[in-house]
DNA sequence: GTCTATACCACGATAGAC
DNA sequence: GTCTATCGTGGTATAGAC
């Protein structure tokens, strides 16, 4: 029947809030939350100013359904590695939990590559209302990361630790914003886009760099102290 | 004569054009080049909307001014601590070469906290015309970087060369940036603005990373294969 | 319920008065 | 050097078509 055929047709064909979903997500990752206007987001996604209204009501919320749409997912992913890891029945090798962390969220695919480096970006946007946001939806896989690497550590103390962990966070977010810093020194042809090669140099560079012993706080390490001791 | 003295006020007080750099400073470091509005800027400094345009034509070359004003002392300071560090008169070691790139970076003052924010995190913004921006006033100082780094790992190859740098890159921003996301794991108790205190851990952090070996290629590392080892 | 058309105020940029 | 007026565009809100 013709009438089947045609209601077939309209569900194959994505919704409006689907085409939304998708050219926001495009345009967030390449420019950032406030680099990118309502109005460039319909024109890509073909649709009407009201209809940000009606499906997402404000800018902001638009972005956050853009996350959350792909937050579940990602954090099953990185429970079930982590699973699968831990039923080998053995004990875990520092560089395995590494892998397990940062594989799913290094992973690109056709679907979510735009996915990958938005993460890394809105991770580290400096505005106040973007923080608070990725907080509110992230803070549960925040604290998956310390929650498993301090089994690793006991002995260290926590000062040393959160700061190996602040650095932690910057190599893995800096890797997935992927945004061509690095090949205005390596060159254009230098490929960062690859999952598999970033986690074969950026795990031994965290593992060796978590396992590196600090000078102890009383010791005169020369790295520690001013130059001009001047201002007490 | 009053003359005089008004005229003393006058010069001691700050002309409208610094007065805009220093609002502009502030307040693009705490919320991103898109994040404020010029009549935010204005407002700061007690200025009018037409000094923007008179002193500086645009935003984008009201924020260029911000970071030039800065940048050329801190070269100059990078520059002074490596010749520093060469006069001794030795070889030096690695953890020497980070302290000279990453101190004055990281140094933190009265007049220049807000620009360590801002470098770091307009470093690391998506936005393409402040990607340009940056490439352009800063390409010498990334350059200095590898420049210096390779001469302790002259054996290594480009591609684990260049991956390093990578990671070293997201260090090194994310810690100047400081954006508070560690607060969230350490709680906001955890002081990461001292920069005396930053380099004492990132330094090793770093020292250890770069000195990571990576296992060859062509080696069966299981780090670089997919998890099911189905296949063989 | 889903979307279109339109109006509102704040924004960046410009021209020109003072 | 400084300030005002104005233009096109931004995010948001709403009335109403379907």
């Amino acid at each position: 029947m013709t009438r089947n055929d045609t209601s077939q047709v309209m569900e194959r064909a994505v919704s409006t809030r689907v085409r939304l979903l998708n050219a926001a997500e495009q345009l967030f990752a390449e420019y950032g939350f406030n680099g990118v206007s309502v109005r460039q987001i319909i024109d890509a996604a073909n649709a009407n100013l009201g209809a940000v209204t009606y499906h997402f009501n404000t800018k902001e919320e638009l972005f956050k359904a853009v996350l959350l749409r792909r937050a579940e997912p990602l954090r099953e992913e990185r429970r079930r590695v982590l699973e699968a890891l831990g039923a080998a029945g053995r004990d875990l090798e520092l560089e395995e939990v590494l892998w397990a962390m940062l594989e799913p969220a290094f992973r690109a695919s056709r679907r979510n590559d735009a996915y990958r480096r938005l993460l890394g970006r809105a991770s580290m946007d400096p505005t106040p209302e973007i923080r608070r946001l990725m907080a509110e939806i992230y803070s549960r896989d925040f604290m998956l990361v310390p929650a498993v690497l301090r089994e690793f550590f006991k002995g260290m103390d926590d000062e040393e630790f959160h700061w190996k962990l602040n650095c932690f966070y910057g190599v893995m977010l800096f890797v997935q914003a992927d945004t061509g810093k690095i090949q205005t020194i390596a060159g254009n042809a230098f490929d960062t886009s690859q999952p598999a090669v970033a986690l074969r140099y950026v795990i031994p560079f965290l593992a060796a760099a978590f396992r590196a012993l600090v000078a102890p706080k009383s010791g005169g390490s020369m790295l520690g102290e001013q130059k001009q001791p001047s201002d007490r």
